[in-house]
RNA sequence: CGGGGUGUGGCGCAGCCUGGUAGCGCGUCGGUUUUGGGUACCGAAGGUCGUCGGUUCGAAUCCGGCCGCCCCGACCA
């Protein structure tokens, strides 16, 4: 992308009503605009955030077996009231009516509608097991929004729901999605920590939240060195293997990590001086157990093999894909912006032409475009006839984790310079060797 | 929902107390400057002062209602 045709309006001054670092950079980066208390307008250099982020949850949801599908912002009342929980939700939910007076809901969660689907087509256990999973945007009315895009009012998110026949069956399930969710943070450069939590409104046993700690966080955690430590690397995962699965996520909660709403003085206490560690932790996402809560009270019934009519065990999974943008934020900015991981990064690379409009620094800046563009580094190259300092400081903002730049001096030597937002860390190659440099980090993205 | 703030060009703010032609900085647009970490200069465009009502010869300014937004708390992905 040429910058001098894209649409990224960054702001020197920060908006006033933005207190913490990732709101105040996402909108001085362009990223959002707000609309309404907690609802935002992604504009395109936040989109394309949002979207890595969705891809990247899509390909390890994938990869587990999970089917992708889509269901409705807006549903109809009823189901909600078949599952009692049209009164019992509240004022979060945001209740609409349309011209015939049907009552409608924009959607908090899809526990009803996915619960309805099943039962409608799935009668048997030879059908099992099954996950299901949609990203689709939810509403739920918040008192007070704040943070941003972090407790927004409007928001992406994923959420898939497990259909099995047994409770180990569904254990497994639930264990799987622990693995996925794993991944898939690491993935985007981010340290989330499973914590056991309270299963709150939507009901449940077995449930653990995932945590990235920020001092910003909403929550308190408190937990054992050693959990933020462990990475599960390239390590090789059979999603259908149990004992894999099973043995992943012990190693993640044998160490203790809890959040101030399950924590244990006590057993914190036992654990050496040295690895205690009490924290913040900003939530982004969470998975439930809950057993056949839903399937019993809809009638979400499969045969088994002795004929049986029995309820299905069932989870539901959670990512907040739209809190995501602003949690990495907390975790990944500097004092002059945003230090986007590779994963996530909305442009793999930019490019700084000191000298627009001279011939040759152009010559060699639209040869580094064209060739990033080919390596599938999807660059950003900033061709406006600016002052270096301004191109300088937005790359900053906007935090790209390379940066090549181009100028009449290094050209004299045949050499542009290769920076890493991360470290600050700025190499003299030859532009051949640039662009194969980063070909080689953006492989397979 | 309780407490505290705030609303003036796209953004950040002054003006309000003491009523009388709506201002500053940034950004934007047109020039000059050719710049190696947000240069400088000249010129220009852009505002029903949140909204409705009241007081007044006259309201951004005084009074009242309503709305929006922000912060703290309770609540929540």
């Amino acid at each position: 992308m040429r910058l001098s045709r894209y649409f990224l309006p960054v702001l020197k001054e920060t908006p006033a009503e933005a207190q913490i670092a990732s709101h105040r950079l996402m909108l001085r980066a362009g990223m959002i605009r707000q609309q309404a208390a907690g609802i935002y307008s992604w504009l395109p250099l936040g989109w394309k955030v949002l979207n890595r982020i969705e891809t990247i949850v899509h390909e390890e949801q994938r990869r587990a077996g999970h089917l992708p599908m889509l269901m409705p912002t807006i549903q109809p009342a009823d189901l909600w009231q078949e599952s009692g929980r049209y009164d019992a939700y509240g004022p979060e939910m945001l209740r609409i009516r349309d011209r015939h007076d049907r009552d409608l809901l924009y959607g908090p969660t899809n526990e009803e509608m996915i619960t309805d689907i099943f039962r409608t087509h799935v009668g048997s256990y030879r059908q099992l097991p099954m996950t299901l999973y949609h990203i689709q945007w939810k509403f739920r009315d918040e008192v007070r929004p704040r943070f941003g895009v972090m407790r927004g009012r409007e928001f992406l998110m994923k959420d898939g729901y497990n259909f099995d026949l047994t409770k180990a069956d569904a254990l497994h399930a639930y264990n799987r999605h622990l693995v996925t969710y794993l991944r898939t943070y690491e993935r985007m450069g981010l340290t989330a920590i499973p914590m056991r939590a309270d299963s709150g409104p939507i009901g449940g046993d077995d449930t653990h939240e995932f945590l990235v700690l920020a001092e910003t966080g909403e929550s308190e955690v408190f937990y054992d060195a050693d959990v933020a430590d462990l990475r599960l690397g390239d390590r090789a995962i059979d999603y259908d293997d149990r004992a894999q699965c099973e043995a992943i996520r012990a190693e993640w909660t044998a160490p203790y990590a809890r959040t101030d709403e399950t924590h244990d003085e006590a057993r914190f206490a036992e654990i050496p001086e040295r690895r205690r560690r009490v924290g913040r932790g900003i939530e982004v996402g969470q998975i439930f157990y809950f057993g056949t809560k839903y399937s019993a009270a809809m009638g979400a019934t499969v045969l088994d093999h002795d004929g049986n009519r029995v309820p299905v065990h069932m989870g539901s999974h959670g990512i907040g894909v739209s809190r995501l943008v602003g949690a990495l934020i907390e975790a990944h900015h500097d004092d002059k912006g945003i230090r986007w991981p590779e994963g996530v990064t909305p442009f793999g690379a930019g490019i700084v032409n000191l000298r627009q409009g001279d011939a040759k620094a152009d010559a060699a800046s639209e040869g580094l475009y064209e060739k990033l563009v080919a390596a599938g580094v999807d660059p950003l190259y900033d061709d406006r006839e600016e002052r270096a300092g301004a191109k300088f400081a937005t790359m900053d903002l906007i935090g790209l984790p390379w940066r090549i730049t181009v100028g009449p001096r290094g050209l004299e030597k045949g050499v542009v310079e290769l920076t890493s937002r991360a470290t600050g860390e700025s190499h003299e190659l030859d532009p051949e060797a640039a662009v194969a440099r980063l070909a080689e980090v953006y492989a397979g993205r």
